[in-house]
DNA sequence: TTATATCATACGACACGTTGTCGGATATTA
DNA sequence: TAATATCCGACAACGTGTCGTATGATATAA
């Protein structure tokens, strides 16, 4: 007798789903198995054909999302102008936001950046390479700083209650880009 | 009948070394308060009496961090000529490397990124509008931007087995600060 | 100085909730 | 009908938070 993807497959969405509306709410740790197959309607013990703890569904959850974020920008960095794929990032971040939105806030996965930037650096810099750049320590340390600041603006972009329009982050992110922030910092 | 602090300043700092040299080596949830007074040498009860839970221990550190962290600057800052104040993060950072590595690393709190941030904006805001920048959203992201990145070049760099010397990485943090990233990634 | 009351500090024990793992019940398919 | 997939109830072990209590130090009075 085989297994019945049906069943299986939607018994382990629901369990995903009620996982990640308590993940919205609260910190991980204080999230219980009892809590996710309640909300999931299933016994708590049926929660353990699916997964081997809490964190195994958050784990299978990053890596589904990691593999969708690496999908996107394949296809725009080669018709790309730009030697920084600015407007890729900034769209694939608008397309997950959802999840990527907690996943990066004060109650995400403090390594979840770190492995977002793992999957994105050999792509950029099999590009940057491409285009003449040296792979020297400079270039480890730019890509870390600029993923850095791209991250950590559009993270907090997602969470302001009244954002810019995306053309004015796009347009500030490509002159930051270009000239540095002294620029901007020291008042033009 | 008042309070010995002499006794009980030496129980809440064994505490406290215990439950950091524990946080060294595992995510905070899966700290247990028994291991942190087996550690120090207490009854697991004891530990009621200076905290109420295991991250009462990681808030009240964090607390005394930041507010170590805002001495420092504050007397480099007006001695300095740069508007953004690079060489008084970087020798911060350095300073108090062995907490900050852990907090910012993989298993650290995914809040405190933003308690930095939000402790340093408004000392580097005022120094910057004092010296003529306008206080709209352009600072506001730039600031972002420019944190994150400091952030997260920084945090880079101590976790490198063999990093950069400081001069080096102080060099170049002030070229992608005045011309930005661009000049580097395409190869100069 | 000595005796005693008082309180700070640390401890042991209890009830409760969560975890992970059994074996078993029910339903579905061959 | 037989076999297996899916789900469930029960159990032991562990961590948590809160009691009441023992011990030892300090202050006050005799």
């Amino acid at each position: 007798m085989k297994k019945n993807p049906a069943i299986t497959a939607q018994t382990k969405q629901n369990l995903n789903q009620a996982f990640w509306e308590l993940y919205c709410m609260k910190r991980i740790d204080k999230i219980t198995i009892k809590e996710i197959t309640m909300r999931a309607g299933y016994n708590r013990s049926t929660f353990y054909e699916y997964f081997s703890d809490v964190y195994d569904v958050l784990e299978q959850l990053e890596e589904r999302l990691i593999a969708n974020l690496q999908e996107l920008p394949v296809q725009q960095l080669s018709s790309q102008k730009d030697p920084f794929p600015l407007e890729a990032l900034v769209s694939m971040f608008s397309h997950h936001s959802k999840y990527l939105v907690v996943l990066l806030g004060d109650q995400g996965d403090p390594a979840f950046q770190g492995k977002i930037k793992a999957s994105m650096k050999p792509m950029i810099k099999e590009i940057l390479i491409a285009q003449g750049a040296r792979d020297d320590f400079e270039l480890e340390y730019t890509l870390e700083y600029a993923l850095s600041a791209m991250i950590g603006v559009l993270r907090y972009w997602f969470s302001q209650e009244e954002p810019p329009s995306i053309e004015k982050l796009v347009e500030l992110l490509t002159e930051l880009s270009d000239e540095g922030i002294m620029k901007k910092l020291i008042g033009m």
